[in-house]
Formats: C-alpha cells, structure tokens, sequence
DNA sequence: CATCCACAGGAAGGACGGGGGT
DNA sequence: ACCCCCGTCCTTCCTGTGGATG
C-alpha cells in the first residue's frame, strides 16, 4: 500500500498544470502571432469608435493559430469596451457543431438575450423571425458585436453567411463584423459572390509555424504546464521537429509534448526524455489510426481487409488483385460486392487518410495500375480483428493464382 | 516505334435518406 | 404532414495513359 501512495505522489510530480497543454486552452500571449493580432485588431479597432469595422476572413491550416488568436482579440476587444464604456460582444461558434442555419442565428441569438427573457427554442420558429429577433437583440445593446465563424467551411449552405455577413445594414446604433475562419483555401472560390465580396472584405492568412517557432510556443507553455526541471532540454526541440515536418501543426506539437509527459507519468518517470516523446508519437499515431479504422464504414473495412490479408502473403498488390481478394471477402462475410469502379474509389480514400499506400505505377504491356501496401498493417489487424461484423480472417488465405486464370 | 495491357479517373444518373421549407 | 432539395453512395459507361514488348 505505502508503495502505491508513493508511486502516486511522486508521478504529480510532473505536471503543474495540464490544461495549458490542452487545444481549448487559449494563452495570453502568442509568440509569433503578432503581426496577425496587430493586423485584426486594426481591422477591428473602428468598432470601437463607433465606426462600422469590416468582416475579415482568416485562413490557415490547422494548428497556426486562428482559433487561439481570434479568441485572444476577442477578450482584449471586451477589456477595451469595458475601458472606454463601449458595449462590446464577442460571440464564438463552431460551425462544426453548430451547422446549420436557424442553429446559427439561434446561437448568436440567444447570446445577447438577457437571462430573464425568453430564449430561441432549438426548434420551432421560422428562420426570418429569428434573424428579426437577433436584429433587434443586438441594436438594443447599441454596441460592437463580434461574431466569429469557425470552420464556416463546415456550414450548410451559404445563406447564413450571407445574411450575417449585411447584418450591418439592418442595423442603426449597434455595428457587427463577422470573422470566418477556415482551413480550406479554395472554401471562398464556391461562395455566392455577394457572400464572398461582403465577407472577404479583409483577409488574413496564418502561415504554418516552423520549427523554431514551435519551440517557443511549447517552451512558453511548458514554463506553465510544468515543474521545474522535468523536461530534458531536447525534449522540446524535438517535439518541435515532429510537428514542423507535418504542417507546422501546433497543436500537434502540443499534443506530443503533453502525451510525451503523460507516458512518463504512467511510467512513474522522474524527467521526460526523449524516449517518451518516441512512445507518445506511436501512441498518437496508433490512436489516430484506430480511431479511424474503428469508424470507417464496412464497405471500406473489407477494402482495408483485403488489402492487409493481401500485403500478408505478396508483398504489394496492383488494384486487380485486391479486388480479387475483396470480393472473395465479400462472400465469405455474406456482404454485398461493389463494383471494382467503387471499390477503386476507396482504395484513393485510403490512401488519403493515410492508413494505406497507394502510388500509380505503370508495367508497361501489362497495364497501367495502382500498387497497394499497408503502413502499420499489424496495429490496422487488431483493429479490425475485434470488429465482430467482419468475416474472421484467421487462417485466410488469399487464392489469386487460381483466380487469376 | 506502335501497340496494347490493366487499370485511372471523369461524367451522368439512380437509389436513398435526412433536413428545411411550406 | 408533406414535399422537395441536396448530399452520399454506388453503378454504368467511358476516355485516357506510361511504358515493356514485339
């Protein structure tokens, strides 16, 4: 018993504070955001005096900061309102959630409805006396609104965006400026025009960081998450490295040094090494994967199937051959066998997430094909070997010889 | 050098299901 | 309550193509 407490109190010793390390957490400071901070405040400012400020639309890949950034403007542009007496708002949603258009207006409806009054039900009214409801609520507080959009890309249909995005014009006494955010470049390119004009007025975009960069933001907040002296100094160099070989992934890098942390925790470490952070990039990896492989529809699984099964016995397969297998699965299993057009299809959806390899190579007379491996084909086999809706594939060998007759 | 394999991948359309508008 | 529109999944049909082989 004395061991297990002992055990337990010496792993606190790690962490001082996790939740700096955690996505959601926004920090009061953002090294290397300065220029994009300065630059949306400026956008920003003529709000507050009075003036109407333009709609900005913010873009960058994921982990470069948009979300941390406009959250920060946010808090600082309701510091500043309280200062110069300036009623100011600051609504943030996620259109990944918040999708559609009523539970849009809704949401930034219900936002400034004061607690005794009565709130938008989640369904049930007509959209337009919503947005007459949202006009009103918000001209009664005279003041700046800020209304930010993030992931818009995720939002069903671009009507909400367009009537968001004039809102201005409906309004008297009290001035709104939405902020988009999005990761997706080409996001504007299929907007309606007057959307796209009206919401683009201003553009930012969020560089990945480098390497160097990402150093400082997790050195910034190890000083917070973290006792003195528990992280080896190439600890977050290296954390850095990772992150910056993918996109320059902030949040990746965060992820790994927290994970990296949690591993030498549970190992009852006294430092984080670098040996953690190699145990906690796998696991990262292995989650990611798992995760993916969990939730792919059975379509896709028996795709997945047949092309580990395949991989097991030659080692790489041409889309032919994996058909082949796929559809001697699809029996077995009693699952109905798609077309090899489909099962072509996703094969290339595999391959994007990443879970297989799949490169076009030509064999010259004998055809133009794509060759299939499988990356971590072991860790995938678990997977799908606890998947009970599957065909149990122990023992299964793959024929193609006689098939292919 | 033309040929020709075994596909890649685009186009069009059918079936289906869910969500919003009326 | 109903319908319609739209997105997803899948099929059918099709044209395009890199490069070993004759």
């Amino acid at each position: 018993m004395k061991d297990i407490f002992h055990d337990l109190l010496a792993s606190r010793s790690i962490f001082k504070n996790k939740e700096v390390l955690r996505p959601s957490y926004v920090p009061d400071f953002l090294p290397h955001r300065e220029k994009q901070i300065n630059e949306l405040a400026s956008i920003l400012a003529p709000a507050l005096r009075g003036e109407t400020p333009s709609n900005v639309f913010i873009y960058g890949k994921t982990g470069t900061g948009k979300t941390a950034v406009a959250k920060f403007i946010g808090k600082q542009l309701m510091e500043k309102g309280r200062q110069l007496k300036v009623n100011t708002n600051f609504v943030y949603i996620n259109c990944e959630i918040v999708d559609t258009q009523y539970r849009v207006l809704q949401n930034v409806a219900n936002h400034f409805i004061k607690a005794w009054e009565e709130r938008i039900p989640f369904t049930g009214w007509p959209t337009d006396e919503v947005y007459s409801r949202l006009i009103h609520s918000i001209e009664r507080t005279k003041g700046v609104a800020v209304i930010v959009l993030d992931e818009v890309d995720k939002l069903k249909g671009d009507e909400v965006l367009y009537n968001l995005s004039r809102m201005n014009y409906d309004l008297k006494d009290a001035r709104t400026s939405i902020i988009g955010i999005s990761n997706d470049l080409k996001f504007t390119e299929f907007l309606d025009p007057r959307v796209k004009s009206s919401l683009g007025e201003e553009n930012l975009v969020f560089p990945p960081y480098s390497a160097d960069e990402l150093c400082d933001i997790l050195g910034e907040r190890a000083k917070m998450a973290f006792n003195e002296e528990v992280i080896e100094d190439n600890v977050i160099p290296l954390c850095a490295a990772l992150a910056a070989q993918e996109h320059g992934d902030a949040r990746r890098a965060l992820d790994l040094l927290r994970v990296s942390a949690e591993i030498a925790e549970r190992l009852g470490d006294k430092k984080v090494t670098e040996k953690h952070v190699r145990m906690a990039e796998n696991k990262i990896e292995l989650d990611r994967v798992t995760e993916i492989v969990r939730t792919l529809p059975i379509q896709s699984k028996i795709v997945l199937m047949a092309a580990i099964v395949g991989t097991e016995f030659y080692d790489s397969l041409t889309t032919g051959e994996l058909y082949l297998i796929y559809k001697d699965l699809c029996r077995r299993a009693g699952i109905n066998v798609l077309t090899q057009r489909r099962v072509a299809d996703l094969i290339s959806e595999l391959d994007m997430l990443g879970i297989i390899n799949a490169r076009i190579i030509s064999k010259g007379r004998y055809g133009r094909t794509r060759e299939i491996d499988v990356s971590s084909s072991t860790k995938i086999k678990e997977v799908l070997e606890k998947d009970d809706t599957l065909p149990n594939l122990k023992d299964y060998k793959p024929k193609l010889q006689s098939k292919l007759l």
